[in-house]
DNA sequence: GAGTCTATACTTACGTCGTATGAATAATCA
DNA sequence: TGATTATTCATACGACGTAAGTATAGACTC
């Protein structure tokens, strides 16, 4: 099992190569299942020597997050109307982290206050600016729609862990009619689907200038 | 430091009392400290007690979710218009998750589909039927609702934690003006506090029929 | 009372974790 | 070449979750 290439020989490993790994292994096993050991076998290597790369599994995992941050580095269009351009933004984000569902804890616990996400931030005030946004609602509105992805994705991410499922529906399927009649009513009706995008539209409706 | 207590003495505990413990435990030294062992010290009675009170930690750590979120009075006011009844919905639910931030990771990563929340659902439900929503409509504002509370509070939790003081805008005054100017202005002119409202009434006036 | 049962609590032990420490080797540079 | 530095690995320690088994207190029978 072990790897047979001998002290000091370079493996050609990096900062990235590693972390890749780590999405990997999540993807795959689940976040409970990522120890340095094991990270260490998915990249073939010893544990030990990723705090070569790394100061400590903390920093690790905050790499990790930058890291899925930064590969989502998050189309906002460049023209369009602005609901549209932070639309396209939100989905993009909301991609990213629901194409890795068992980093989702791992996002939301750590405050990613990187320069990509500064960058992003920063283009998205641009955006509204120019659409004719005083400055404090225009951070506002980023503030709140970045917590309300973040919000969406934890509470998908988590029930569908849970369910293995991809939808919040199921869990709504079985509850008791008599007790619950709007909730089994509305259920029934809604489409989970658009549901995004009707918070978003009215998000943006809500926010809107005048 | 060890109890004195001999073996098969009734301690008077009870899982409500061990989830009180571990409620103290989490607010005075945070979630990663919450382990077996130190639990039972904080309870007085060896690690493997509680085994006889939950099948496993997992399970414990679901029953502290529950927990929490039985003590939150989230309870929506019987009358007034629809807007100020879920707003009270909602800071209670983000007084109750921020009053034990150190909890917040575990409520954000493990969907809480209880009895309780599902009668506050059905209640929230109940007020916009009442105001005139269409159930889909209605349905999609309740779980918007929950969900930008949720993602606020992961947010507010998580960069309180590292900063170990109470704003997101700590973080943004020391940004680089040049390289950021709208988020730098922006930061100047906020008023977080106020943020948190101003993205209900957003919600709200988003999500209003007609 | 004596004897039995059961809920409660503890002891010991195993495998896994993060990581401190230090040694070993390859790559690089003087 | 020899010295330095960058990488990798081996060993070890304390803390973790918990399986397995053991001991005691109180309650119930007769």
């Amino acid at each position: 099992m072990t790897s047979n290439r001998t002290r000091g020989q370079k493996a050609g490993l990096t900062n990235e190569a590693i972390l890749d790994g780590a999405v990997r292994l999540v993807d795959r096993d689940g976040l409970a299942k990522l120890s340095m050991r094991r990270l260490g076998a998915e990249v073939d290597v010893e544990a030990m020597t990723l705090y070569h790369y790394f100061a400590n599994k903390d920093a690790l995992l905050d790499g990790l997050v930058a890291h899925v941050f930064a590969r989502a580095t998050v189309s906002l269009a460049d023209e369009g109307p602005w609901q549209a351009r932070l639309a396209g933004y939100a989905h993009s984000l909301r991609a990213t982290l629901l194409a890795h569902p068992g980093l989702v804890p791992l996002v939301v616990s750590r405050p990613a206050v990187t320069d990509a996400t500064l960058r992003v931030m920063e283009h998205g005030l641009e955006v509204l600016h120019s659409a004719g946004f005083a400055p404090r609602a225009a951070l506002d509105l980023v503030y709140t729609l970045n917590d309300f992805v973040i919000g969406h994705v934890a509470a998908t991410a988590a029930t569908a862990a849970l369910t293995g499922q991809s939808g919040q529906e199921q869990r709504l399927n079985t509850v008791d009619a008599e007790r619950f009649p709007l909730l089994t009513e509305a259920a029934g009706a809604a489409r989970p689907d658009t549901r995004f995008d009707a918070a978003l539209d009215a998000l943006f409706r809500g926010f809107a200038p005048q």
